[in-house]
RNA sequence: GGCCCCGUCGUCUAGCGGCCUAGGACGCUGGCCUCUCAAGCCAGUAGCGCCGGUUCGAAUCCGGUCGGGGCUACCA
């Protein structure tokens, strides 16, 4: 058997880092059994889809590399997969369903199955519909032929219970009582989630449903479906939820959660999957840092952990800056320049990207999130700099004015101007200054950079260059002078 | 309330009855390195929720309890 697995988001937010995970799991699991991973959207809500989110959704899977084989887009054999294209299709299967008595015309008052409810609870009893509360036959065919709008409800036989094995959870079942009598088809003849996901899982055949855990209890409704429609129901994955720092499943009050947000911070997609992946599944050894390729031979479903796991904020930037640092230097360049080109408001001189590819290592290694960068090379690409005054008032006090002298002069002599070159007149000018590394460096690192922090002191002049640096040197002295 | 899921360091996890004096990673602390900040290296910190049972032996099996989470819609 293939395994035909699929993501199918509702358009109806945008791609978030748990959905984000899923989508991860199936692909996994596709890549790493031959299969065929499918994206479909299951956009049944009319009301809170938006095109805006449907664009999102695939911006975010393409920016993680977690192509689809089958489905939006990329078309194929059961096209279209946008389940508002097929909505005949579902109210054809509700009301086969209903013509073979797996399921009926609903005209329960929506106020007394509220009071049902609410009554059932306080009797401690499941708050399950049960059917009880229809019209006789007679009655519902009258009012049916009145031309009065109906939900089809399937109806679940009770006493029953659903059992079925969950390939991460084991053994489940559901007693029937437990189970309402679900709305398949609402009143205004659109199919609800349960009846759209289960027909198309049937109609694509799907032959494992990898999902969130919050599903889990629905299962048995969708088991019940696709049974009824004479169907081998798929196997089902339940996949623990993602939390906040709180505990709580992770949403927007725990800031923003958007794969795109992460995009736009900075993050590597490569990083964001090692770290997805790791977060619910463990290849089983000590291995924290998974290439792509290894983790699709790795990868099990029967590995994949049961509990819900907090998402770790420190230990996703720390992994990206794993990933920043394995870069070679022009990639890094390349990388980062959409955020110097938006902090400069320009693109980079051929002159300015030779700078850059020159201090890139050094950059490179102090840099998590890509948007970083390009705030520790701006001192390299403008003009004149602006002086961070906490830094300014920290260092420009007792030996600078010697230590800016000494750098001034020293530099001037200078002959090359290079790495070397330059640490050995500065180092040189320390020792007849008397001053310690430490302290004699420092101010003209703030009269350079304009901070107390910055990428390697020489290289920097180096990449920087004798004119701009002597500039800056001068112009510090001046204003240390007042 | 009912049903369901889950419970190993703060966090992600390894562990499938003796290999556990519970391993790794992030974080945190200290040290080394050092021109700042990082990175790197070294060391340290901290956990089997609790109570019973099974067993020669339990983090591992069973029961209970407590805690956390999910579902309980004409949302998905």
């Amino acid at each position: 058997m293939t395994v035909r697995v699929r993501f199918a988001p509702s358009p109806t937010g945008y791609l978030h880092v748990g959905g984000a995970r899923t989508a991860l799991y199936n692909w996994l699991f596709a890549r790493s059994k031959g299969g065929t991973f499918l994206l479909r959207s299951d956009d049944t809500d009319t009301e809170r889809s938006t095109p805006r989110y449907a664009a999102d959704i695939l911006d975010g899977l393409r920016w993680l590399e977690l192509d689809w084989d089958e489905g939006i887009e990329v078309g194929g054999p059961h096209a279209p997969y946008r389940q508002s294209q097929r909505l005949e299709r579902y109210r054809q299967v509700a009301f086969e369903l209903v013509a073979a008595g797996w399921a009926y015309w609903s005209l329960a008052d929506p106020d007394a199955l509220d009071r049902w409810r609410k009554e059932a609870r306080e009797q401690g009893r499941a708050p399950a519909y049960d059917g009880s509360l229809e019209p006789p036959p007679e009655e519902v065919e009258r009012r049916l032929a009145a031309g009065e709008r109906a939900t089809v409800r399937f109806r679940v036989p009770r006493p029953g219970r659903t059992e079925f094995t969950d390939v991460v959870r084991g053994d489940m079942s559901f007693e029937h009582t437990q189970v309402e009598d679900f709305v398949v088809l609402r009143s205004n003849g659109t199919p609800t989630y349960h009846l759209a996901s289960t027909v198309d899982d049937v109609d694509f055949g799907i032959t494992h449903v990898i999902r969130g855990e919050d599903l889990l209890s629905s299962t048995p409704k969708h088991l019940l479906i696709a049974r009824a429609m004479g169907a081998r129901p798929p196997i089902y994955a339940h996949l623990s939820l993602l939390m906040g720092p709180d505990g709580k499943k992770l949403s927007k009050r725990h800031g923003d959660t958007a794969v795109a947000a992460f995009r736009a911070a900075g993050y590597l997609p490569e990083a964001l999957v090692n770290y997805l992946a790791l977060l619910g599944w463990s290849p089983g050894d000590e291995e924290t840092i998974v290439s792509r390729d290894e983790m699709i031979r790795r990868f099990d479903l029967a590995d994949v952990s049961k509990n819900p796991a907090i998402f770790d904020l420190d230990k996703l930037q720390w992994m990206n800056g794993v990933y920043i640092r394995a870069m070679s230097a022009d990639e890094f360049v390349d990388r980062i320049l959409p955020w110097v080109v938006e902090d400069l408001g320009r693109e980079p001189t051929g002159d300015e990207q030779r700078i850059l590819r020159e201090i890139a290592p050094h950059v490179q290694e102090r840099t998590k999130l890509l948007a970083e960068a390009a705030g520790q090379v701006r001192f390299l690409l403008v003009e004149e700099v602006d002086y961070d005054e906490r830094s300014w008032s920290k260092v420009m006090k007792g030996d600078a004015p010697e230590a800016l002298d000494g750098a001034i002069s020293a530099l001037s002599a200078l002959e090359d101007w290079t790495v070397e070159a330059i640490e050995s007149a500065l180092r040189g000018m320390l020792e007849r200054q008397g001053l310690s590394a430490r302290k004699g460096l420092q101010p003209i690192r703030v009269a350079v950079s304009g901070s107390t922090v910055s990428p390697p002191l020489f290289e920097s002049l180096a990449a920087l260059g004798r004119r701009r640096t002597l500039d800056r040197l001068r112009r510090a002295r001046d204003r240390l002078t007042g």
